[in-house]
DNA sequence: GTAATCACG
DNA sequence: ACGTACGTGATTACA
């Protein structure tokens, strides 16, 4: 939570008026709610997941030391740049980042370990130092003393989408996508043992309004019919049965249908597939005689965006554009990618704000002691007091859902744990 | 203070 | 030919 003069800048025409007046000053009780309550966390859980990094951790320096011939920081890009590029001279022309250095990003690492085995340790040397010193060694650090809570700061201006952000400590980047970083999403548990932590996910929010805003009808229909959206583009992309989709083909479509959301180049598809770019180009086309309306409606928003300096969101929240006429084509193409993004990120914001707003007044008005805790973009958390779990689990669900009306229907996920992992 | 890297949706 | 997917925050190294 936090108001700035920020707010005021766009307060001209009614619109803006409801969108300040009706969500965000509203949202703001809600946040002030959240952050006050706090999460609970398992200090000592945390503690042992420390002990495990640290000994992995000694293990993997030991086994890069031994290759490199000397012991070095393995955290500094700088110094590992010279170990692999110019001492083993793993590569004939190593990429360089834009200040001259040698690039140890992750995707040329992950390149370089499928000769290399040790360079999958610097992976793995990076991967857990990360977990370990933001979550699992931070973390406990900021239990504060007189709740022993965890209270996350909510900002209402920072995302120029109208998503919020997360800060000290950001509770929206715990990890989850890794077996060994998902670990610390067990430390987030529930107030007691009369408690549970209840995860509600929106599936696909943002894939649904780009369909509905677009009114793309082959979209639309996959979601009413509740199809694994997917496997249905890959249906249709590759023009076969839904039943003959191969992983591989439903994983390129997956792909892709993210992809169309950021305004994806050939290029950038082939980065993120096994994709060739000529592949990538051709399965792009594809998909845009499959969703054709799809992409009327992208060069529609960018036309809006010329014309206008800006676009909106569903509750008309403006994203201004200043660079979308630059005579640069590399600043003007990045301006475009926003004119499409932002009102579908933008919009799932708006969605949501909207239901949280809603179920906060029915906690409040039906008397619930239960609590909602966290907010992660597409997902809500709750402590709920097991005595209320069937009553609340249907509302949290139904004002979710029906925040707001589209000719796409939105689909919640309820999960419920011990653990904020176990509820998802 | 900035760059590089990497955690999430 | 160009450069190359949207939005954030935290940590570490280093000038």
């Amino acid at each position: 939570m936090q108001l700035k003069n920020h707010f005021t800048k766009e307060l001209k025409d009614a619109k803006t008026q409801a969108l300040f007046n009706d969500i965000e000053i509203p949202l703001l009780r809600v946040l002030a709610a959240m952050e006050l309550e706090g999460i609970n966390l398992d200090k000592d859980f945390l503690n042992g997941l420390a002990e495990d990094l640290n000994n992995d951790i000694k293990v993997l320096e030991a086994k890069i030391y031994d290759v490199a011939g000397e012991e070095f920081n393995i955290a500094s890009p700088k110094q590992l740049g010279l170990i692999l590029f110019e001492k083993l001279k793993l590569v004939d022309k190593p990429k360089k980042t834009k200040t001259g250095q040698y690039s140890t990003a992750e995707d040329v690492l992950s390149f370089l370990a499928k000769d290399h085995e040790f360079v999958q340790s610097i992976l793995d040397y990076r991967g857990l130092s990360k977990l370990k010193s933001t979550y699992v060694d931070a973390l406990p650090n900021q239990i504060e003393d007189s709740t022993k809570r965890v209270h996350t700061d909510y900002m209402q201006t920072v995302a120029a989408t109208g998503r919020l952000s997360s800060n000290n400590p950001n509770l929206q980047n715990i990890p989850i996508r890794t077996e060994r970083g998902r670990q610390v999403r067990k430390a987030f548990v529930p107030r007691d043992e009369n408690y549970v932590l209840l995860a509600a996910d929106y599936s696909q929010i943002e894939l649904r309004i780009i369909a509905a805003l677009s009114k793309e009808e082959n979209m639309i229909k996959a979601f009413q019919n509740g199809e694994d959206i997917h496997a249905s583009t890959a249906a249709k992309v590759f023009n076969v049965d839904l039943k003959d989709v191969t992983r591989e083909q439903r994983s390129n479509a997956k792909t892709v249908n993210f992809g169309i959301i950021y305004g994806v180049s050939a290029f950038g598809l082939s980065n993120q597939t096994d994709l060739t770019r000529k592949e990538s180009k051709e399965l792009i086309d594809l998909y845009y005689e499959t969703y054709p309306k799809l992409r009327n409606y992208m060069a529609a928003q960018v036309d809006f965006a010329r014309d206008n300096g800006y676009v909106e969101t569903i509750l008309k929240r403006r994203r201004y554009l200043k660079d979308i006429n630059s005579r640069n084509a590399i600043v003007r193409g990045a301006a475009e990618r926003n004119a499409v993004n932002a009102p579908i990120q933008g919009s799932a914001a708006d969605i949501i704000k909207i239901a949280m707003i809603n179920i906060f007044r029915r906690f409040e008005n039906e008397g619930f002691i239960s609590k909602m805790l966290l907010q992660v973009h597409d997902e809500l958390v709750f402590d709920v007091h097991k005595n209320e779990l069937d009553s609340i689990k249907p509302i949290i669900k139904y004002e979710m859902e029906n925040a707001f009306k589209m000719i796409v229907p939105l689909n919640v996920e309820i999960g419920i744990g011990k653990n904020w992992l176990e509820a998802h």
